[in-house]
DNA sequence: AACTATTTATAAGA
DNA sequence: TTCTTATAAATAGTT
């Protein structure tokens, strides 16, 4: 939008679209903070870079504004929800699951020689 | 930021804030979109007004960018006592789960040079 | 809701 | 990645 006018489609340059994506995500993180401030808002922001890493704000706790938006979507595709049972259970069979997943993407990211700890998590 | 810089902290007057919310959701929404639009990126946004009035963007679908954060998220399992909107949540979130565990079963496999067989890939 | 003077964001280049 | 800078885009105050 400056040097020259661009059109909004996917940028076709790998390394341009790397830049470009570094650049407008701290635009689009601080443009999100601003209006949280300005106008007492709640926000919740999840980027998710075509590479699957993490980049995330939230004005109050991220998990907060998703429980609160759950509640808000709540009721809309439940028409055929499981027993409370089945749900009890696969609640439980989640705890394992995620400690799963995490070991597994330890050792991924061992293998792969990443950094471990929330090194994707931006700070604003 | 035009006819005069302000600071960014709240706006006093009620009229104003909430014209101010109005035009710079906007502004923030078109930014989700042109970034998610320009760098491949999957983006979810939730803005929750003051008066708890909901907006919100995602690139793909809410639900699953939500259920793909909890996949990142580092206190999964370290929750004592979930709450009920976050344990229907994990139950809607189970079967992503289980696929993303054989996702990355598959990559180890891969990467230690181990057969694929699909018999060996764990029951859930 | 429109207008417009300025500020801010940012594309391209270094 | 960080800086520079010319230009496009966003927007605060006004009407």
């Amino acid at each position: 939008m400056t040097r020259r006018k661009i059109q909004i489609k996917k940028i076709d340059n790998a390394t341009a679209r790397l830049v470009t994506f570094s650049k407008r995500r701290r635009g689009l993180f601080k443009k999100a903070f601003e209006l949280s401030t300005l106008c007492d808002a709640d926000i919740a922001l999840m980027v998710f870079s075509a590479t699957g890493k993490l980049f995330e704000y939230a004005s109050s706790s991220m998990q907060q504004v998703i429980e609160r938006h759950n509640l808000h979507s709540d009721n809309l595709g439940k028409m055929d929800q499981p027993s409370l049972e089945l749900q009890l259970e696969n609640s439980t069979s989640y705890t394992m699951l995620s400690k799963e997943i995490e070991e597994k993407t330890r050792e991924l990211r061992k293998i792969k020689g990443e950094k471990l700890h929330g090194m994707d998590i931006e700070e604003l």
